[in-house]
RNA sequence: GCGGGCGUGGCGGAAUUGGUAGACGCGCCGGCUUUAGGUGCCGGUGGGCUUACGCUCGUGGGGGUUCGAGUCCCUCCGCCCGCACCA
């Protein structure tokens, strides 16, 4: 019983204080302290939300940025890797309603927690560039890079229909409402008409959409990018309604379709709609329809299957094409948010204009001719019906009609997009202040830079009370202008916290700069982020605005790259146990702290790599877990037993017999898990490979010698490093008396990548018959000779014919027979 | 409906370029060590047939290309994710 054990807590806390005393992960700005002439790299993990401990969830994530960041920096690279804290935020602002204890107290337990937990996992992280995005030191500069997008007119205030969620009592961005409700609550999102801060992401809709092809992102994450800006080319047609003398310009992505058009419809928010309908017979159903649409949510507008609705206006515009007055209407299928808030009808050629038309009796007009009679038909085809463009191609048509619309000046070419403005603003207390004061005489100004930051104020009240918390801090609203002097008013909304995290990767390189928000030398060392990992679920939000910021930042003139993220990597989620989603309610939530107290952080890193590949969802398993810890355990005693005299590990210098298959194995296992890491994320791969080295210097079997042993085990310690770094700096220690993280990566040797034999397959017909040891580099015709006398082929050929016979050098020998 | 992805043992998964299907691990079976073991170690483990040598089937179904297909092509089935009245 007196055998020694494999016994993280003995082991990791003593590498943790090492890392901390000697602060072994911090990088300098100063570029000459890269010494291998590598390039640098810059890996991140999505920031945390610091709520509460921290979750499985985050220890997948950090344990695979830390692997690629330990595998960088040991092939020589100076590896950025920062942590921070998404700090302000809904839900310490919820629990403060709750409770009364202050978001900030909350919020700075957590935190503490995360540092806790980040350290007793070991990730090796830049503590000297930690940052939480709701003290002063980081959001002056949200607030500064917020001016300068003001001063561009980048950030704006204007009067809209936005999306309102009544439970959390704050307008929500378009990309916070999931089938028409709040991202975060799941209360329905309703409409409501009010003065908002906007950025104007739509400015840059286009190159967000043509640089997704420069940068390496799952294909996944792009196409939903893709999809969100949605991208349609077509043209714009003005319709005039002659009675009033308003021109009605329409996207469409049909111009080919314009002689088809039977009616024309705006959408209820339409401001022209009460106007239009004035002095007509239809004025008071149009009242009536317009407020019962308004008052319906979003999830019950946008219903999939809903059936057509809709109310004459009493109107008529004319059809440029060829002078017909087409009957106004106002129906809910139209959005006002796309497009121009106003179609024109085409219901020979479009589903829900077909829908529309058979509901409403409207007349059909087919224009482009195909093969079936059915309509609506939405392809291609002759034109008919079109006056002077009848028998072109639809598509040629297209073009021409575009022509002659723009030479008649009733239409254009046009490029529509699906993407909205970014709705900033919210009406609550726990978030970044908008840097912006109102005079009565000069209106509406920044807060002067020299002012910044703009703290957030004390209040007694958190609850949201239609208006945002702030306004209640009375002495703090109050303020002098910064032009005349005079009384003004702050503004009292706050930030939407993606703001805040849109730029933390850019601070991260020069976090703590009292001076400017950075130093642009520090971003032209370190950006652009070179492996950024976090959850799919940040998608659209988090990364569509981040990339919209370092295009808006890099058009100021304040930074050199165009895009934030070279390379992303989604990870999968942890299930629990029983393969569903973990949470509360399920009751199958695994926690991180007791997994790391039983079997170590070495050991839960390990597994959650092992399972299986990381961008996968995977199931806890803690049996799986313990076989894990029982490899670092096999490994740890190895270390053990070679402890006793330290060396240098060298390979042997001329192995024979079992020595050459160990020193063979390790040579193998280092190409096999410096490809895994370098070529793609397979960290189940490369344990594999790892946990293979270390079977074979177990291998009873085999006696190698003591110095082919112990390079092997050094090998597997430093092989280990990146996912197990407590233990592969223990072992490597123990074998060679070195610390492992300033050994550069081991390279295999190709010499020992290959081997004096190999196993030939001998087929016939494809199907394998026998096999049979040959030397590597054996001649084509030998090794069909080979083949051809085994004794399974042999059995098989029987007399038969042999038609061809297909050789694979170093592998295989195929005989084909009749 | 549109877009992206997936389907391999009892389970998680491996097979990177078309070349030995099932690496590695879990689980299970057997053995050794131990006073004892929820420990450690060794061996076995896709299905069927066979005393054995072996044979045969096998990567969701069907078809194709090829000397050879988990991998490529066509088609069908099932599942997951995202978007969805976007004119």
């Amino acid at each position: 019983m007196s055998e020694r054990r494999y016994d993280p807590k003995q082991i990791e806390p003593k590498w943790q204080q090492l890392w901390a005393d000697e602060r072994t992960w911090e990088v300098s700005n100063d570029p000459s302290a890269d010494k291998t002439g590598e390039p640098k790299s810059y890996v991140l993990e999505m920031l945390p939300y610091p709520s509460g401990e921290p979750h499985i969830g985050h220890l997948k994530n950090y344990a695979l940025g830390d692997a690629i960041a330990h595998f960088h920096r040991r092939t020589g690279r100076e590896v950025l890797h920062p942590m921070g804290y998404d700090a302000f935020g809904l839900p310490a602002e919820n629990h403060a309603i709750r409770t009364g204890v202050h978001p900030r107290k909350s919020t700075d337990e957590s935190i503490a927690a995360f540092q806790r937990a980040f350290r007793s996992w070991g990730i090796s992280i830049d503590w000297s560039r930690e940052i939480a995005t709701h003290e002063p030191s980081y959001y002056r500069w949200t607030q500064w890079i917020f001016l300068q997008l003001f001063r561009r007119g980048l950030a704006y205030r204007k009067e809209a229909a936005v999306k309102w969620c009544p439970n959390d009592a704050t307008v929500l961005a378009n990309e916070q409402v999931i089938d028409g409700r709040c991202e975060r609550c799941g209360a329905e999102v309703e409409l409501r008409q009010l003065e908002q801060w906007f950025f104007r992401i739509t400015d840059y809709a286009e190159r967000l959409l043509d640089d997704l092809d420069t940068i390496s992102w799952p294909e996944h994450v792009k196409s939903m990018q893709r999809n969100w800006i949605g991208r349609s080319a077509g043209a714009e047609v003005t319709f005039r309604c002659e009675e009033l003398e308003i021109d009605y310009p329409v996207f469409t992505t049909r111009p080919d379709t314009l002689f088809g058009a039977t009616f024309f419809v705006l959408a209820p928010e339409h401001p022209d709609v009460f106007r239009l309908a004035a002095g007509t017979d239809h004025e008071q159903e149009v009242h009536e329809y317009v407020n019962r649409t308004m008052s319906e949510s979003v999830e019950a507008r946008g219903a999939a299957e809903k059936p057509k609705t809709g109310v004459a206006l009493g109107r008529t515009v004319t059809n440029p094409v060829n002078g017909e007055q087409l009957p106004m209407y106002v129906a809910d299928y139209v959005l006002m948010e796309y497009g121009t808030g106003a179609v024109m009808a085409v219901p020979a050629h479009d589903e829900r204009d077909y829908a529309f038309a058979r509901a409403f009796g409207l007349p059909v007009r087919r224009v482009i001719g195909s093969e079936e009679d059915e309509l609506p038909y939405t392809g291609d085809g002759p034109m008919v019906n079109s006056g002077e463009f009848d028998g072109l191609h639809n598509r040629e048509a297209y073009e021409k009609i575009v022509a002659w619309l723009d030479r008649e000046g009733r239409g254009h070419a046009s490029i529509n997009f699906r993407l909205r403005d970014w709705l900033l603003s919210r009406q609550r207390y726990w978030g970044c202040p908008i840097p912006i004061v109102y005079c009565e005489r000069c209106g509406m100004l920044p807060v002067p830079e020299d002012q910044l930051p703009v703290e957030l104020p004390e209040v007694e009240d958190y609850k949201p009370r239609g208006k945002s918390p702030l306004a209640a801090a009375e002495d703090w609203v109050r303020t002098t202008c910064p032009e005349c002097g005079g009384p003004a008013r702050r503004e009292t909304d706050t930030m939407d916290t993606f703001v805040d995290s849109s730029w933390y990767f850019l601070r991260y390189c020069d976090a703590r700069n009292d001076e400017a928000a950075w130093d642009r030398r520090a971003l032209k060392r370190w950006m652009p982020v070179n492996q950024y990992i976090g959850g799919v679920e940040h998608a659209i939000l988090h990364l569509m605005y981040a990339r919209f910021f370092v295009k808006a930042l890099s058009d100021l003139d304040l930074l050199d790259v165009e895009e934030p993220f070279q390379a992303l990597f989604t990870q999968g989620m942890i299930l629990g146990p029983d393969g569903q989603k973990m949470s509360k309610s399920a009751g199958n939530v695994v926690s991180p702290t007791p997994i790391v107290d039983r079997y170590g952080a070495d050991a839960a890193r390990c597994y959650i790599l092992f399972i299986g590949p990381p961008d996968q969802d995977a199931a806890w398993s803690e049996s799986s877990l313990a076989g894990v810890h029982k490899f670092l355990g096999r490994l740890w005693r190895l270390g053990d037993q070679l402890s006793a005299e330290p060396s240098d590990a060298q390979a042997p210098a001329d192995p024979q017999g079992d020595s050459l298959t160990l020193v063979r194995k390790a040579h193998w296992a280092i190409e096999k898990v410096t490809g895994d890491l370098a070529g793609r994320f397979a960290f189940n791969t490369a344990l594999a490979a790892i946990m293979e080295l270390v079977n074979e210097i177990y291998n009873p079997a085999r006696a190698p010698s003591p110095q082919a042993r112990r390079f092997a085990a050094a090998t597997a310690a430093s092989l280990v490093f990146p996912f197990a770094p407590h233990l592969g700096a223990e072992v490597y220690e123990l074998v060679t008396g070195k610390r492992v993280w300033e050994e550069r990566w081991p390279d295999a040797d190709p010499a020992m990548l290959q081997t004096e034999t190999f196993e030939l397959v001998c087929q016939v017909n494809g199907k394998v018959r026998d096999r049979v040891t040959a030397p590597t580099g054996t001649a084509r015709e030998e090794l069909e000779q080979l083949c051809l006398g085994t004794r399974g082929v042999q059995a098989h050929l029987d007399g038969r014919q042999v038609a061809k016979v297909v050789v694979v050098p170093d592998k295989l020998v195929n005989v084909v027979v009749r």
